[in-house]
DNA sequence: CGAATGTGTTGGAACGTTCCAACACTCTAG
DNA sequence: CTAGAGTGTTGGAACGTTCCAACACATTCG
C-alpha cells in the first residue's frame, strides 16, 4: 500500500528528483535519455503524482469543486456535464459533492471542498442559505446555479424562473384556465421567484382571486403531499403547476391514484424538461432550461474569475423556453 | 483570497501553532481560556484548515472517493446516499467523480481520486475494465459495486443479475411467453451476468430457440435503438427484456410511436426498480436491487479494509426481488 | 583564446499541517 | 523538602512535491 515518490522514481532511474518533476510536467527541456529512464522507472513502480504534496505547493490545486443538491434529479446531470467538458478543457479536474438536500449536510460538503482547496466552487441549486455561499467566496471564486444569489461577490447562473413560470400561466389562460394552483419548492432554489413569478402572472391576468400556492419541495413526495392537500381544499384547481418535473411525477401519481383524467380534469406543469417528462407516457408540459449551457456558464465564471479577479459579480441569466405536451389541454367545461 | 494558515490563528490568538492544531482537533489537553482564544481567532480570520497539509503529514486523507458512471440514472443517488451515510458515521468525507460512461474520462476519474490519494475507492458500476480497478486496488482499498470482479485484491457489491433475470424469465414464461428478447447493456456493468441468466433460464425453460439478444446499453437511447433493432426483425417477441429501467423507458417510447400497446401487444420489464418505474404512468415490471444496503455494504467494505488489510477478497452478493407492475401480462392469443 | 550563450541537470527552500519529545509549572505523596 | 506525577504548552521534524538559482559542460562568437 505504501505508494512510491518522487525520489523512489529519482534512484531507480538514476537521475534528481527534479528531474523526474520535470518529466511528469511534459518539460522539453529533459534529455530523451533522461526521460526514457524516469518513465520507465515510474511505470515499473507504479508512480502516481501525490496531489495533496503538489497543491500544498503550487498553492492551487487545479480542481473545481461542485456541489449538487440531489443526485435523485436527472436535471442536474446536465449541468456537471457542461461543468465538467469546460473545466477538462481549461486543464482543470472537477469533483463533486452532495449533502442531499439537507442544510446541514450540505454545509459540510462545501466545508470538504474548501478545505481541499479547490480553485473554484460551483453550487447547483444548493439548499442552504447564502450565507454559506458569501463564506466560500471568500477565499475561492464561487458560482451559484440555479439561485440568483444577490450578493456582491457571488456570481449567478440561473434561467428566468418568473418569466419561465409566466409562460406556463398564459399558456393555461390561453387554454381557458383560471383556478390554476401552484405546488411551491420549499426551501430549495428557484422556487421564490416562481412563486411570485406564479402570483404576478395571475394578478396580470386578473386572476389574483384565484392565487393558491401550497408548500411542496422539488422530489416526487413534494410533488404527492402539495397534490394531496389541493385535493384536499374545497374547490378543485382546473390546472396544477407542480415546482419541477419530479414534483410533477408526484402529482400525476396522486392524480392517477384519484381516478382523475389528465388534461381532461386537470392540467399538469413540471420545469426543467427532464428526460422522463418528454417521455410518452407522461407527456409533461413543462419549460426547458440550457441545462448544458448553464453549466458551461458556470464554469467559464469560475475559471475567467480564478484568472484574474474581477472586481464585480456576473449574473447570467438564461431564458427558458416552453414545451407544450400532453398533460396540458382546456379545463373541463 | 490568502488562505490564514495555522501561524496566523495562532499569532492572533497569542500561543503557538501546536496548540491551535489540538484545539482544532477537539482535544480536552487544552486549558478553557486557550481554547476560546483560538477559537476566536480562528473565527475572526475565517481560517479553515488546509486538507492537502494534513493529508500529506498523516499519510492518509479521510476521504472515500466514488466513480460513479453516470449521473442521469437516479439508480446510483441510492447507493452513493448509502455510502455517504455510512462512511460519515465512521468519520469520513466522501467525494465523487464520473466519467459519464466514456472509458478514457472514467480511467481519468480514478486518477484524480487516486492522486488525491483518497482511504477507499468505490467505483459504482464502472464502464471501464477490470484492469483499472485492479491498479487502483495495489495503491488503495477499492470496492466495486454493479459489476462481478474476480480478482484477488478487488471486493464488489452486487446483486445476483443471473438469478435476477431469471426471476423475470420465470415470471414471461408463467404468463405463456415463449418469444422473449433481450435488450443488452453493452459494455457496461452487470450486462453480461444478465445476458447469461437470460440464455440460460431460456434454456431452462426449453426455450433455447427463442433466444434473441439484440446490443444496447444502459440508457434511454439504448433501449430506444434495442426496441428498433427488434422491430426491424421478422418475428416480433412478445415480450421484451430491457437492460435497466432507463432503457425500458426508451423501450416503452419506440413502442407508444409505434402504437403498440404494452403490454397487450408487447410486455416491457426493465431492471433496478427506479423511482419512475414505480410511477403508474409506466408501471414497470422490474427486478429491485436493494440500493442503499449496497452502498452501505461497499463502505463497510472498504473501511473495514483501509482498518485492517485483509488477505482475501470479500464477493458480497445481494438477493434481487421481482417486482410485478402493469408492464407485463399474458401474450396476445 | 576567452567570453558569452545555451542545454540539461541538480540541491535546497518552501508549502501548512500533525506528531513527538521535551518543557515549565503545579500538585501530591513520602 | 524532594521526588514523582499530572497538566498544559511548545519547537522542530516530517510529509512529497514544485520552483528557483546555480551548476557543469558544450557550443558559438568576437
Amino acid at each position: 500500500m505504501k505508494q512510491p515518490t518522487i525520489l523512489d522514481v529519482a534512484e531507480e532511474a538514476g537521475v534528481s528528483k527534479s528531474l523526474v518533476s520535470l518529466v511528469m510536467q511534459g518539460s522539453d527541456k529533459v534529455s530523451d535519455s533522461s526521460r526514457e529512464a524516469v518513465l520507465e522507472a515510474a511505470q515499473k513502480l507504479g508512480y502516481r503524482p501525490n496531489a495533496a504534496a503538489r497543491t500544498m505547493v503550487q498553492q492551487r490545486s487545479s480542481v473545481i469543486g461542485v456541489l449538487v443538491s440531489n443526485l435523485h434529479n436527472p436535471f442536474f446531470a446536465d449541468v456537471i456535464d457542461g461543468i465538467g467538458a469546460t473545466a477538462r478543457d481549461a486543464g482543470y479536474r472537477s469533483i463533486l459533492t452532495t449533502g442531499n438536500r439537507v442544510p446541514e449536510r450540505e454545509r459540510l460538503a462545501v466545508g470538504t471542498l474548501l478545505e481541499m482547496r479547490v480553485d473554484g466552487l460551483i453550487m447547483i441549486s444548493p439548499v442552504v442559505n447564502r450565507e454559506c455561499a458569501i463564506g466560500a467566496s471568500s477565499s475561492v471564486p464561487t458560482v451559484v446555479v440555479g439561485k440568483a444569489t444577490r450578493a456582491p461577490t457571488v456570481d449567478s447562473v440561473t434561467n428566468d424562473d418568473r418569466s419561465g413560470i409566466g409562460m406556463v400561466v398564459d399558456h393555461l389562460v390561453g387554454l381557458g384556465h383560471s383556478r390554476i394552483a401552484h405546488i411551491d419548492g420549499g426551501v430549495g432554489a428557484g422556487s421564490r421567484p416562481r412563486r411570485t413569478g406564479y402570483k404576478r402572472s395571475m394578478k396580470r391576468h386578473g386572476l389574483e382571486g384565484e392565487i393558491l400556492s401550497v408548500p411542496g419541495s422539488f422530489t416526487e413526495e413534494g410533488g404527492r403531499a402539495g397534490m394531496r392537500s389541493l385535493l384536499a381544499g374545497d374547490t378543485r384547481p382546473t390546472a396544477v403547476l407542480a415546482s419541477n418535473d419530479l414534483a410533477a411525477i408526484g402529482v400525476l401519481e396522486v392524480l392517477d391514484a384519484e381516478g382523475l383524467d389528465v388534461p381532461g380534469d386537470i392540467s399538469v406543469t413540471g420545469y426543467d424538461n427532464t428526460a422522463i417528462a418528454a417521455s410518452h407516457r407522461l407527456g409533461l408540459t413543462t419549460v426547458d432550461q440550457p441545462r448544458h449551457d448553464m453549466g458551461r456558464m458556470a464554469a467559464e465564471l469560475v475559471l475567467t474569475k480564478i484568472d484574474h479577479d474581477r472586481a464585480k459579480a456576473s449574473h447570467v441569466v438564461l431564458p427558458p423556453k416552453l414545451v407544450v405536451r400532453e398533460s396540458t389541454g382546456p379545463p373541463s367545461r
